[in-house]
DNA sequence: CAGTGGTCTAGACCACCGC
DNA sequence: CGGTGGTCTAGACCACTGA
């Protein structure tokens, strides 16, 4: 079986990228088998006429990826794992729609209101800079999954009430590239379980993310209140740069 | 304020390594102001005789790190963070040592047995192979904050009475270096309670964590249960490549 | 406009792997 | 040994930023 791939310098998209993609697709549909080995960068270069390091530059968004697995002198290989992969920085909308659920939200409230200190200081806002607060249920299938408080400076959310389905979505290029999230377990309290369905006292999962835009800003300080039965969190986790 | 730092063609890491170590070094030493520009990347190239594309590569290092932020045409700052960055792939003891505690184990049992279903799957056993089980206490300054519970090929760990503190330090070279995570909260039964010396029914995190070493192969299972007052889970996400 | 990051090329040497 | 990935160079064009 063959890879069939035609670089397109006129596209938008970069052509590492566009290889990228096209590989991604190429071993998702099963056109290489599990642990066998790609076209070497040297010969997927010379196929396509590309450089040798565009090539190589489309096989390290894979590897970052997790789909592909380099052995140095060796070659770079199908990686063996079955399984769904990648659960990246997804929004609650994007990753339930991932799973194959239907994920839709019911507002509680979307308003421009002052901010609490630790918002301030989270956000890094001006004296008296005010935020816009989206409260709202998050629902798979008609299922209550979480509820979930989102924080954002009023400049980069300026009209919370137009806010659709997806936060992100909404945000384009001022959208989270970047997430740091605090994990915790908590006991749900009255008002939540109420809000969740649950039990009074069952076992939450409560995240605390902090979402930093392209430029290093920080835009986003949310907290999530998940009913675990339902919803768990998936973390894909890299190794520290060796010493 | 400038930045030295002489490229040593005969070290053993690479140049691009070594540049990027120092900047970051530099860095944190606040050599630059936050906010402040880097030279620019054939600045750096010139001043420091490499070529722009080696001196582009130790950037691209330390933007994923998240302590430097490009911007297209304007150049490449400091990262607007002031707070402690990174929590990739660290073990317990690591985990914590970053944050200032004196992390100790407890070990309930080192030994190997037979596997479970599960285990089997998920660590693409052979028929038959065994395991090395480990299970443990994990303390925080005399404090229990976890219960844990590792699996790993009998190859891999053949001798698991010998792992010491650090399973990770003790693996070496087939210590996983790509890790995914679930993450979901629990209620503690009778018996968790009394390991980790919490109430009945608190919320606990239940931490599933698969291991993968630089080969591909899937080395680890563990099951970790944690004490969510003491500890939590911290995740650094990135963005999913744009279509 | 000059300077920046973003992409790309053609070619090179090395260390490593498997035969 | 030949082929592979890992690193490096010198130079090029583009799109974008900011003064």
């Amino acid at each position: 079986m063959s890879f069939h791939f035609k670089p397109d310098p006129q596209a938008a998209s970069p052509l590492y990228l566009q290889l990228a993609q096209s590989l991604a697709t190429a071993i998702r549909d099963g056109v290489f088998g599990a642990d066998e080995a790609l076209p070497s960068e040297r010969v997927l270069a010379g196929r396509l006429a590309l450089s040798r390091v565009t090539a190589r530059s489309a096989i390290d968004r894979l590897v970052e990826q997790g789909l592909i697995v380099r052995r140095q002198g060796a070659g770079s290989f199908i990686a063996p794992r079955a399984e769904a992969p990648v659960a990246r920085l997804a929004g609650f909308s994007e990753d339930l729609h991932q799973r194959g659920f239907v994920p839709t939200s019911c507002w509680l409230q979307r308003a421009v209101t002052a901010a609490a200190p630790d918002e301030q200081l989270a956000l890094a806002l001006q004296r008296g800079e005010r935020v816009a607060r989206l409260e709202r249920l998050r629902l798979a299938d008609a299922v209550v999954m979480a509820y979930e408080v989102s924080v954002l400076p009023h400049s980069v959310l300026p009209e919370p009430q137009q806010v659709g389905a997806s936060l992100y979505a909404h945000l384009g290029a001022q959208a989270p590239v970047r997430a740091q999230q605090h994990i915790r377990a908590m006991n749900a309290d009255a008002r939540l379980a109420g809000l969740l369905g649950v039990a009074s006292g069952a076992a939450l999962l409560f995240i605390t993310r902090l979402g930093y835009a392209a430029c290093g800003r920080c835009v986003e300080l949310t907290h999530s209140y998940c009913r675990s039965d339902y919803y768990d969190c998936v973390a894909e986790l890299q190794s520290p740069p060796r010493p």
